[in-house]
Formats: C-alpha cells, structure tokens, sequence
RNA sequence: GGGCGUUUAGCUCAGCUGGGAGAGCACCUGCCUUACAAGCAGGGGGUCGCAGGUUCAAUCCCUGCAACGCCCACCA
C-alpha cells in the first residue's frame, strides 16, 4: 500500500487511507497493562450540533499532539472522545427544523419531540466526530461517549440525588434569568453583557394628599428609569433614609400613574441620593436590586410579563403587547397624562441570552440551585497548592476571581431535551421523592402516582462529571481505576467558568480527587489582522476547507505553529501557503534520501561507527540531538509554536541547506564509498528519526514517508520517539563547522555583491589565524568547491598580489581572486560601506571603555568583551583601508 | 465601575534572570545548479507606543500617560 515516493507531493492521495490504516490496527485504542504507566485526557466534547469550526481545529490538533507524543514516549496513552448532548443548543436546532416543517414541539408533545431530536442525532450527531477523524485524532474510538448515553444518565441522577442529599441543592422561588425566546431559567453565565446606548425617563410619581387620598397636584416625586414598562408592577418607590429632601414625605404613600395605583414610599439604603432624584421605582418581580429591597420590606411582587415577555393580565390595558411596544404605548400615554418630565442619554448595559441573544428578562419563578460556596472551596485550593496547574498562568487569576465570587448555579431549565431531574412528586400528599431510580410509590403516604419533576438540567451540570463519568463512574470501572485522573486538558478560555472549574470542583467532590493535572488553555484563533473571525465578517477560515485542499497535515502544522501560551493566534492564507511549502520541502528531501538509498543498496545492516563520523554527520548529528530535546521541552511547556519552528528550521536551515548539500558532495563527487556509504546513511538515520520527532505535529505525512524508507515495525505512530542522546551535541563541533560555513557564506557573499556569474568558479586563498581551522578547511575543500562555487582553494597569504581582494570571516582572512570579473566602481563602493559600519562599530566601543564608571562598576567580562570588539573591528578596518588604496590603485 | 492583556521591520509575531535587536511573510538583486521555482544564493529595512525614573548600561526593571483588545459587575 506504501509505495516508492516519486510524484508530487500530494498530501490528499494518501491521508485518508493512512487514517484508515491507522483503525484498522486499532492503534489507538488502549488497553488497560498495570505494566504500563497510563496517560489520559478527555476532549471537550463538542454539541452534537457541532460542525469543525477552526476552534476545535486548535483544541483538537493539541491535543492530538500530545496524545501522540505520549504514546510514543511509551505511556499507554488513551484519548477519550465524545460528544454533548447540548440541551438548549440542540433543542434550538431542532425546534428550527421542525418550524420548516410547519409544526413546533408543543404540537409534538414532549414525548415525540424527544424521539425526533434522537433521530436528528442519529442523522447529523457524528458529523464532527467525522471532521475529527479527518484532522487525524488519534482518539480512542472505542471509548467514545455521549453525555446523554445510558450510563451517563446514571452518573448525573447520582450526582443529583448525593449533591441534594448533602444538602447543596435547594429548590426556590428566586428570580432567574429568563430568556423569553428559549422559555428557559439560564444561569448567571449564560448571560452575556453587551453595552447599549439607551434612554434613561424621569416619571413624576404624585404624592397621595392623605386629606383627600387622592394624587396631589403639586406634591409628587420624579423616579428615573430605563425600563419605564415595569412600572406596571411597582409597589413602591423608594428613598435613601438620609436623604433630606423627602424626610418631609415619610410614611406617606404614593400614585402609580397608569395603574391608579397607591403604593408605600419606603426607605431603603440602596436609594443612591447622588443619582437622579434620589428616588427609586421598585418591581420586585422585574428588577434584581428591588427583588431584594422587596424582601426586606415584604412588597407585593407583581408579575406582569408572561414567559415569552408579553404583558399579562396585571398589566391591565397594556395586556397581549410585547415589551418593548408597551415600553413606546407606555411613554406616549405619560406624556400624554403629564407624567413624562424628563429623557436623557443613558449608557447602561444589558443581559442578552447566550445562545439565541434575546434580551435576558429577571424572572421570579421556582427553580433548582447547586450552592457553590462550599464546593468551590477545595477547588480554589486544588489550583492554589498547585494540584491543579492552569497554563497559561494568567487564567489562574480569573479562576480565582470568580471562584472566591461565586454564587448559586441555577440548575434547572425549562426545557425537554436533557437529563430529567430525578425528582418526583406524589399526587396525593405533595410529597417530594428524590431518587436515583424511578419510585414505586410515595413513601409517606403509601400512593402510587406520582409525577416527576418537569424540568431538565443544565447541560452543564452533566458534562462537569465528564473527567469521571466518560470513564463508567458511578461504577467503579477498571477504566476508572487506571485511567483516572486524567493527566492533561486542552480547552478554550471561554468554557473555564462553564466547565472546567465546575469539573475541579465535582471531580474533588465524587472523587475526593482532582479531574486532571494540568489545564492547557488554548488561544483564540482569530484572522490575519488580529480580527476575531465570525461569519459575518467574511473572514472566518474553514479548517474543513483547508484539510479538503492543503491537507489535515498542514492545517495542523500551521496551528501550532501559531500556537504560543498566553496569545492569540492570527491565522492567515500565508502562513498555510509557508507550511504547505514546508510540508513539500521535507517532501522533497525525502524524495532525494530515498532515490539515492535505491540506487546504493541496502543499508539496514550498517551500523552508526562513531569513528567513521565525520564533522558533518558529528554537526546534524549534535544539530538533531539539541532538536529532540527542545521539541521535547518546548512540547512540556506547551509551547508549540517554538516546537514547530524548532522542527521546521532544522529540517529546512540544518538538514536541506548543509547537511544534504554535503552530501551530494560526497555521493556524486567523492571516489571514496565508504563516506558515500556512511553519508548514506546518516542521512537516512536522521530522516527516520525526524520523522518520528515530527509525527505527532504531521501524522499523515511522516507516516507516508516513514513507510517508504527503511524502517522496523508497522506504523510509525506506534514506534517510539527518538531518545535524546546528550553526547551526541557537541559544541565544538558545532563552533568548527560554524567557521567553515561563515567561510563559504562570506565568498557568496562577495560574489552576489560583486556581480559574479554564479556559474562561474573563482579561485581563493584562506589563511587562518588558528592550525586547527587550517586542517578543517583543508579536509573541507572538496565541500567549499561545491558550496561556494570556487576552485584551486589555496592556503597562502595573497596580501598585495594583483587581483585579490581580501575579507574576513572570523579568524579567517579570505582571498578572493576576482582579476578578471571585477567591477572597480561597485567594489570601492562596497568597501566604502564596509569602512562606514566599522566605524560606527569603532566609535561607540571607544566611548563605552573611556567612560571611568564603565569600566569600574561593570563585570570583568563585560569589559573584556567589549576590548575584544574593538580590537576586532580595528583589524577588520585595517583590512577595508588597505583594499580600498589597492583597488582605487587598480583604477589608476 | 473593577481586573487583565497588548504596543518591537511594510504585515504577523519571537526576544529566557538588564550587557551591541531576531524569524516568517512581503520587498529588492541574481540564478530553471540532476530532491524541491511550493525552490536556491544574496540584500535592504526598526529613535523596540509616549514621557519620566533607577543603573556604568534599559526593548527588558519602576512610575505616569496614550491607543487597541479581552474579561468581570444586580449603577435605577
């Protein structure tokens, strides 16, 4: 199925049969070995509803990243996939469908409307599971879950049924937010914020005159209000205790216009005498603060909206109209009757629904609630004892801010689709049963009908079990046993209230222990500007667009490399144009390993003889060596942008520049085989072990080539990562060669500067300052032929004969014989710019080392280094005079 | 209202505990050199947001300011 590599590179001709092979072996699923030193991780399991938006693309790849770098580091890694139900999302989804069919759930019926959202699941539920598959997740497919399946369904009754018998769920008459589209209670941070400019009304609110009880005509006080239609259920209005200038109005009552209405004037504190009037409208059933300033003067609550936010039949003649029409019918009618006095520009803001961003309206109604504050407790601690690690590091203070802020999770929602709560209420005494299994009959009084509770729970509240609950929990499951806690998650910074300080604090509640070690929070994708992507816009990039077209490999690579903790990632069509290059680079390179590897034979029975190595194959060798490990601690730090360019430069500047340069050197230059032989195969020792270095960021391609090399085993995804040698870098050796390609860099230089032909030769002299560097140059010349395009390499000082001009690199002086290709103008010219920059150079050292404080107050070393610059640069001065008087003679 | 982050080359971003600023892309020059033109070789380009301070020395530490972005918040 592998075949030679010889056409193109063309990552869609083989990624999804590589996949395909990859199942077929079971690769990726683990199997429990108490041998073995597990690693796990959970996804985040998308809705159902999902589709891959370039979001997951991130999460999702990282994640897969360091699945498979476990794996091959020899864990027994496993990756446990899934999917969520999403009850809101999903209902919306569905309810959408079905309004195209001309019908609605009401019609349905709830027991019908849930068959028909388990067949939309059935039919679109696995899409993303499939765009997961062709991005290359290694997850373990056999451990997939759902978090509505069967055995989930356990784990959320269980966690109900304890939480609330531990008494840390309560039910209550609260207000709620309430969003009358999704006609659900949503909890606190499923509303969002959004600031809006918006009017601020001032209603004068007559006096009742207690001679007559009627509305005074000239005593009254001016409320200020952005919502003047609750005034409909205002039931009183009030003022600051210390506010003087109603002291004079104290128990006196006042005249709810529209409503003919007298209600009490009250004090209460949080009456702000600095703003407005200083007094305060109060709708305990509409308005959070006056909920509370209701309770505490035991006010009327009136609730005037229906569910869905139209006025109800306490709004009297304003009954039937939505909200907002009664907000304009409501201002004309005060204006009207003269209690309009007042309209100014009011900046506030406003809650919209998370999911269907309608105006969130507070809602009195009876609902269930986790409290948080003795949950969040351990959790705060978990992270602050560092038990918890959350990466990057700045999340952990917005953890903390809300954790040490938080406040009661409203539970129940109002809906059908989702985990019904387990509680049921006996018709004929009213008492509540709270149980994980269906009751057989009332225990108090003995009767059997009952009726559950009508209402389901936040998906959220299933989904924080997931660390445990994917694993069997409520059963003790060997799954369970072994694989949990889980080591690493990978998620978004926008689901860390939602879902992962929610998963730390149950985890430690059910499981007295933490969901996982660390939290990767991942950064935002945004486009190439800097612009959040959204459809609208028009700039948002389909990862499914890209895999379909550049491959999953370069999608891939292309993200982490962007992918640096702590920023945002900005993603553009170049950056995937440079991977796609990068990916045909190593393409390429690979071509060239193995057509020369054909030609020359086996090389499975060669072994690596150290002495045999020369200072190129020493230099990839240390060159490879330093990439393991900085890939390696790059990848514990999450830093998988500085992983990716580590991968990418070594394989680009270090192996394709030099390294395969050099070898070509001795495959199609050289007399003697046995370097042949030995180039031969460091070159296929590096490649294989790239390619397994590589793997984790680009499965598909490094699998397809693997295969096409000589290799041992059947799939590089389960081979194991190459092991860092620490006596293979070695820094002389890398200093050494440094001189050498300094050297050819520098005539390349001179030539492109001077207009040399390429394809002609020149000849040079080079003297070096040290004997060493003269044997290592001369071992080399055969690869400064080649590299630097010259020929009768000598080792002489050529100072003064006609025709050399004179350079430096380092130590080293080169001559370079340009007799009959030099341009005197461009030559003096180069010289004169060269002397400028020196100079430069010169002056601002000789003014660091005559400054007194310098030289007395700064480390040794420092000085030494800066005596060493200059006595450099004079040197490098010296050289440029004595060209420029020598070739402004050749002028002459 | 509170908190956080960002500001470095034309663009997107690196710069570890202070000691002569880097990459990729773009741009310019020259090359179809038998792995690769999706390539090779070379090059130009930055008062490191502004103003102070600490220091022999500041892109880096401190203070203030500005711009942009994000999060939290029951301010009628």
């Amino acid at each position: 199925m592998f075949d030679e590599i010889k056409d193109k590179f063309n990552p869609l001709a083989f990624e999804q049969e590589i996949y395909r092979y990859w199942l077929e072996n079971k690769y990726f699923s683990a199997k429990i070995d108490k041998s073995k030193v597990p690693f796990s991780m959970v996804i985040p399991p998308p809705n159902i509803t999902g589709y891959l938006h370039i979001g997951h693309a991130l999460n999702n790849t990282l994640q897969d990243v360091i699945a498979r770098y476990k794996r091959m580091k020899g864990f027994n890694a496993t990756w446990i996939p899934g999917t969520d139900h999403a009850g809101i999302a999903t209902q919306n989804v569905v309810e959408k469908a079905l309004e195209d069919e001309n019908t609605n759930r009401f019609q349905l019926g709830r027991e019908k409307f849930i068959e028909e959202v388990w067949r939309w699941k059935e039919k679109y539920g696995s899409r993303i599971i499939n765009q997961l598959k062709s991005l290359g997740c290694s997850c373990d497919w056999d451990r997939e879950r759902f978090t509505f399946d069967k055995q989930y369904s356990k784990a959320v009754a269980r966690e109900f049924v304890v939480l609330y018998r531990n008494g840390l769920i309560y039910r209550g008459n609260y207000m709620v937010n309430w969003c009358p589209r999704c006609r659900t209670a949503i909890s606190d941070i499923e509303v969002e914020h959004i600031g809006k400019k918006g009017n601020l009304w001032d209603i004068k609110y007559p006096l009742i005159d207690p001679e007559t009880g009627r509305p005074s005509g000239s005593e009254y006080i001016v409320v200020s209000t952005t919502r003047p239609e609750t005034m409909l259920g205002d039931t009183a209005v009030a003022v600051n205790p210390e506010d003087s200038r109603y002291k004079k109005y104290k128990d006196r009552a006042v005249y709810l216009p529209l409503m003919e209405r007298k209600i009490p004037l009250i004090e209460d504190t949080f009456a702000d005498m600095g703003f407005g009037s200083g007094a305060v409208k109060v709708t305990p059933a509409h308005d959070p603060n006056d909920f509370e300033i209701g309770k505490r003067h035991k006010l009327e609550e009136i609730n005037i909206f229906n569910e869905d936010a139209t006025l109800n039949s306490n709004a009297g003649k304003y009954e039937g109209l939505d909200r907002n029409t009664a907000r304009q019918k409501i201002l004309q009618d005060l204006d009207k009757q003269g209690y309009l006095v007042g309209k100014n520009i009011h900046n506030s803001s406003i809650g919209i629904c998370s999911r269907c961003s309608t105006v969130i309206e507070p809602r009195i109604s009876m609902q269930w609630f986790v409290s948080m504050k003795e949950l969040a407790g351990p959790a705060i601690r978990a992270v602050k004892e560092g038990r918890v690690k959350i990466i990057p590091k700045k999340w952990e203070k917005i953890y903390f801010n809300w954790m040490e802020n938080i406040r009661d999770w409203c539970i129940s929602r109002q809906l059908w689709w989702g985990h019904q709560i387990p509680v049921w209420y006996c018709r004929d005494c009213n008492e509540m049963i709270v149980s994980e299994e269906n009751p057989a009959g009332c225990p108090k009084c003995r009767g059997s009908s009952m009726e559950r509770d009508q209402d389901v729970l936040d998906t959220w509240f299933s989904s924080c079990l997931w660390p445990f609950a994917a694993f069997g929990w409520p059963e003790e499951t060997e799954d369970l046993k072994y694989f949990f806690p889980t080591d690493t998650l990978i998620t978004a910074h926008d689901i860390i209230f939602f879902w992962v300080a929610r998963m730390i604090m149950m985890s430690l509640y059910f499981r007295k222990d933490v969901p996982f070690r660390e939290v990767f929070i991942n950064p935002l994708v945004n486009d190439v500007f800097g612009q959040k992507m959204s459809k609208s816009k028009g700039n948002a990039v389909d990862p499914v667009d890209i895999i379909n077209q550049k491959g999953a490999d370069v999608l891939r690579f292309t993200l982490t490399s962007l992918t640096t903790p702590g920023r945002n990632l900005n993603l553009g069509d170049e950056k995937i144009e440079g991977v796609r290059n990068f990916a045909n680079k190593l393409w390429n390179a690979s071509k060239f390993v193995i057509s020369n590897l054909n030609k020359n034979g086996n090389i499975d029975d060669i072994d690596m003889d150290p002495l045999n190595l020369d200072l190129w194959d020493r230099w990839i060798l240390s060159r490879l060596n330093r990439t393991i490990r900085g890939v390696e601690k790059y990848l514990g730090r999450y830093n998988f942008s500085f992983a990716s360019r580590l991968l990418a430069s070594f394989l680009w500047n270090d192996y394709c520049d030099w390294y395969i340069e050099s070898a070509k050197v001795k495959i199609y230059f050289l007399k003697n085989s046995s370097d042949k032989k030995n180039a031969l195969f460091i070159l296929w020792y590096v490649l294989e072990k790239y390619l397994k270095l590589l793997h984790p960021f680009m499965p598909f391609i490094t699998e397809r080539i693997w295969q096409s090399i000589p290799h041992n085993g059947k799939s590089i995804m389960v081979e194991s990562f190459p092991e860092f040698e620490p006596a293979r870098i070695d820094k002389d050796i890398e200093d050494e060669i440094k001189i050498l390609f300094d050297v050819i860099s520098e005539v390349r230089k001179i030539r492109s500067e001077l207009k040399i032909n390429p394809a002609s030769r020149v000849k040079i002299s080079l003297l070096a300052g040290e004997d060493k560097s003269k044997v290592m140059l001369e071992e080399n010349r055969e690869y400064i032929y080649s590299l630097a395009k010259t020929h009768e390499l000598e080792f002489k000082d050529c100072t003064g004969i006609k025709g050399y001009i004179k350079t430096t690199a380092g130590d080293i002086d080169i001559f370079i014989n340009i007799a009959d290709v030099i341009d005197v103008e461009l030559e003096i010219k180069r010289i004169k710019d060269q002397i400028r920059k020196v100079n430069l150079d010169i002056e601002k050292s000789k003014k660091k080392i005559a400054n007194p404080d310098f030289i007395s107050k700064a480390p040794q070393e420092i000085i030494r280094k800066e005596e060493n610059k200059l006595d450099r640069a004079d040197k490098i001065l010296k050289v440029l005079k004595d060209q420029l008087t020598r070739v402004e003679g050749i002028n002459k």
